[in-house]
DNA sequence: AATAGGGTTACAC
DNA sequence: GTGTAACCCTATT
């Protein structure tokens, strides 16, 4: 263990879930925004969110100086294999594998760290510059990889907020657009998908979209 | 079984 | 390359 800090001294998963979801909905500009975050997570102060966020940064600022890799996580799996037998298609035992064929990917679940890269990703550059955030933050994502984790991201966000205060008036976040950072698009995803006849070619699809998958 | 959740790919910009 | 919707698999209810 290499990069033990005092990040997961007495936080649990629900208190860290909380003090994320609350990062997002107070930005750096809030004032008071410790505070406020605190006050999202019960048992914490905003002395101890402070911190919290300190040891954040500081574990990113480690990782931005090119020194560690990633915090790695133990590979659970090696090859997923799709059996391409019939009746259920869900096997994927832990196989050696060495032999890889054109299967669909799929699809690698985040980490709590790389959220966590993501979100401070998102703090630091913004919401939409994916490129950086992959670039400097979430290093094992591409920007598509990103792009997409940030749509189901907000998605539910949006999707939980608009069910916890239904539509209101006051919901409308962006009345004077922003000036620095790009979250004009904010309601794009929150805006329930309409069912459009726009694409319908799927299936035979083998090439995978610039990912560093390890040979 | 149905659906919510989470991830990838195809396609347009 | 980036943004978004279609598509797909898995977990949960």
């Amino acid at each position: 263990m290499v990069h033990n800090s005092s990040l997961f001294s007495s936080w649990t998963r629900e208190e860290d879930k909380l003090f994320e979801n609350a990062l997002v909905l107070f930005p750096e500009e809030t004032p008071e925004r410790w505070e406020k975050i605190a006050s999202k997570v019960p048992g914490k102060s905003s002395d101890d969110v402070q911190k919290h966020y300190e040891d954040l940064v500081r574990d990113l600022r480690e990782i931005d100086s090119g020194m560690v890799e990633l915090p790695n996580y133990e590979d659970e799996m090696d090859s997923p294999r799709w059996s391409s037998e019939s009746g259920t298609n869900q096997m994927w035992l832990g196989g050696k594998s060495k032999e890889r064929e054109t299967e669909r990917r799929k699809g690698v679940p985040w980490t709590p760290e790389e959220h966590r890269l993501f979100l401070y990703g998102l703090d630091k550059f913004g919401k939409g510059d994916w490129r950086s955030i992959s670039r400097n933050a979430v290093v094992t994502r591409t920007p598509t990889q990103v792009a997409s984790h940030a749509q189901k991201y907000f998605l539910r966000l949006n999707s939980m907020k608009k069910e916890k205060k239904r539509a209101s008036i006051h919901d409308i976040t962006g009345t004077v657009d922003s000036k620095s950072l790009g979250q004009s698009n904010d309601e794009k995803w929150a805006t329930e998908p309409r069912n459009q006849q726009y694409n319908k070619n799927h299936g035979t699809s083998i090439g995978y979209q610039g990912f560093g998958y390890p040979m």
